[in-house]
DNA sequence: GGCGAGTGCTCATACGTATGAACGTGCAGC
DNA sequence: GCTGCACGTTCATACGTATGAGCACTCGCC
């Protein structure tokens, strides 16, 4: 009832174990058809698989990727936020013919999932591991990196003495795009509304919209970017008062939040305040937000093809890369309205 | 810059590499504490990991789960279908530790997924496999079984001359308790809306319902759950005109359907006809069905465990389990209506 | 003092594969 | 007939771990 193994099908074969390993890993050189016939029927007969673990253990590859979240890789509430990725790293990985791992061993009770425990770095177990999540532990970051292990990271993460490859939504581009777009429009006087999360994305987007603000000379007043975080009844007055014809929402709850707080002073989205958020909408019931669109899908692929790439070139540099995102308009920005 | 080996921390601790084996592996019962700790400090300092390869062919455990499916795992159309039983799956493996692999490497051109190929079995990889998904390919479960190797499968699947161990969905009961209900409003003529698809889900359903109308002595007669599948007009006009005042369809597609046709007929739902489905509906818009629920991300977890059980005690009998199914309430049935 | 029972550790081996080196054989060329 | 060479195959080993068996030593007890 055991699996059989190579020396297994050589006895029948009447070989040796190494003839059978070469024709059953391909290196059939100096091997003759017949010979590699009656090996094959050997293999047949017995119902041979070649034995996983032994292989990677004789060489140092698997074509196993892993895969690890800081939180649940199928997500609760943040559902579209990973899924799309998984669907571009699966995707990928069964066109190369590499195994995805989830790493689900390392839940602790609190929730999270830490990479090392005890000591021991699970993810060992796969050629390399794409990261991702927005709960990154920069601490386990710095010390995977620092221990040489093979990995890429969705999204921007910066780590003190460690040159972290990623590959990187282009907020900054988006960001500035948008602007431009709401420029091109009519609009001279823009605000922020910055939610209060400090991560490289969110730093990302500021960069785009203040670049894109001083290039073409734009108003950027009070409330403005470096303003405090959140949506407050002040910060609501300012732009009720203010010359600000169009605001740029760092996420899709915090434009739903502005839509609200303006009704309730009889504003309206876009005809008195143009309204473009930094974040893709999705499908959402509810108004279509001009906003940009990360292509989740195609950067889960990329990060699959980083990381094989560094994989099976473990000496080149690693480096990151930028995805572009794409715009897309809806029904929240129009011309500068009546409150000009 | 190469992974440490036991060997190597041995050497650090001044200990044989048998030794650290015993303590990373927690075969400590004749290991002093003071040489424990000298141990785990060499661990620690070189930041040793276990070789999760050389392992596996030492012990022959992983504690590594496949999950295998012959269409793609994040998939597109059946999104709903596969996702809430990985979100059992992965849950329920992160809990008691266990990593997942996603077999993403067997695919081919056709955009299939084959088990075995080239005559090799990827799946030995990990210490068993969930499988599921429709489009199970019977001589490849087939081939699995005979070879011994450990999987449950979720969805009951029978193939000739082996015992696939199932979880199912107790479709029968289900199927069963819808109609008694049906019957508790008063109905006494049904009739079933049969699909094309021949399963073992499907077989279940008309087990289910054919064993209600017997044991509680109700009519179904044309169009019956025996006649030809699907939805033709000769179909709805021997409801229109028969004395059924109440449906059982297999599933969503058909009852919507169904709603249709009997639009064109001047009929309505429930007022006319009651309709049940033997299918859960999901949060899809429109009219709320009378239908059951499969729990799936149950079903998931209990699939993980069964699994586990069986990697465990790799000599007992795998077993199937039912997994009972809720109904729940809809818009679509009420108590037979003016037709009768 | 001799013996049994623990204690603390090491030795040696097996798991299944891949592969460089080596070996034997037959044949062509001088 | 000896050398060189291509061919077909096997030998031997390494990969990193786990573990039963075994060794050396100490302690308690009669």
């Amino acid at each position: 009832m055991k699996a059989p193994r190579q020396s297994d099908v050589a006895r029948l074969a009447g070989v040796s174990q190494s003839a059978v390993s070469r024709v059953v890993s391909g290196d059939i050189d100096r091997i003759p058809e017949e010979t590699q016939d009656r090996i094959r029927a050997a293999v047949k007969e017995l119902g041979y698989v070649p034995n996983a673990a032994a292989r990677n253990l004789r060489n140092k590859s698997n074509r196993l990727l892993g895969v690890h979240t800081f939180e649940s890789v199928f997500p609760h509430a943040r559902e579209d936020f990973y899924f799309e990725f998984l669907l571009g790293i699966e995707e990928r990985a069964e066109e190369i013919g590499y195994d995805l791992v989830l790493f689900t061993s390392t839940g602790t009770s609190d929730g999270r999932r830490r990479i090392y425990r005890d000591g021991t770095n699970r993810l060992n177990l796969a050629d390399g591991t794409v990261l991702l999540g927005a709960a990154t532990d920069r601490e386990e970051l710095a010390r995977l990196w620092h221990d040489g292990y093979l990995f890429v990271h969705i999204g921007r993460r910066e780590v003190a003495g460690a040159d972290i490859p990623c590959i990187i939504p282009d907020y900054v581009s988006a960001a500035d795009r948008i602007v431009t777009s709401l420029a091109d429009r009519g609009h001279r006087h823009l605000a922020y509304l910055r939610s209060g999360i400090e991560q490289e994305a969110y730093a990302d987007r500021r960069t785009g919209y203040r670049n894109a603000i001083e290039r073409l000379g734009l108003q950027d007043r009070s409330p403005g970017y470096r303003g405090e975080p959140g949506l407050t009844e002040e910060w609501l007055g300012e732009l009720a008062s203010g010359p600000e014809t169009a605001v740029v929402a760092e996420n899709i709850g915090l434009a739903e939040d502005l839509r609200t707080g303006l009704a309730a002073r009889g504003l309206s989205i876009p005809a008195d305040v143009s309204v473009a958020v930094l974040e893709g909408s999705g499908d959402e019931p509810g108004h279509r937000w001009d906003c940009l669109v990360i292509p989740r899908k195609e950067i889960g692929r990329i990060a699959i093809d980083a990381l094989v790439t560094r994989v099976e070139n473990p000496d080149e540099e690693p480096v990151s890369q930028l995805v572009a995102c794409d715009l897309v308009a809806g029904e929240t920005v129009a011309a500068p309205g009546k409150k000009e």
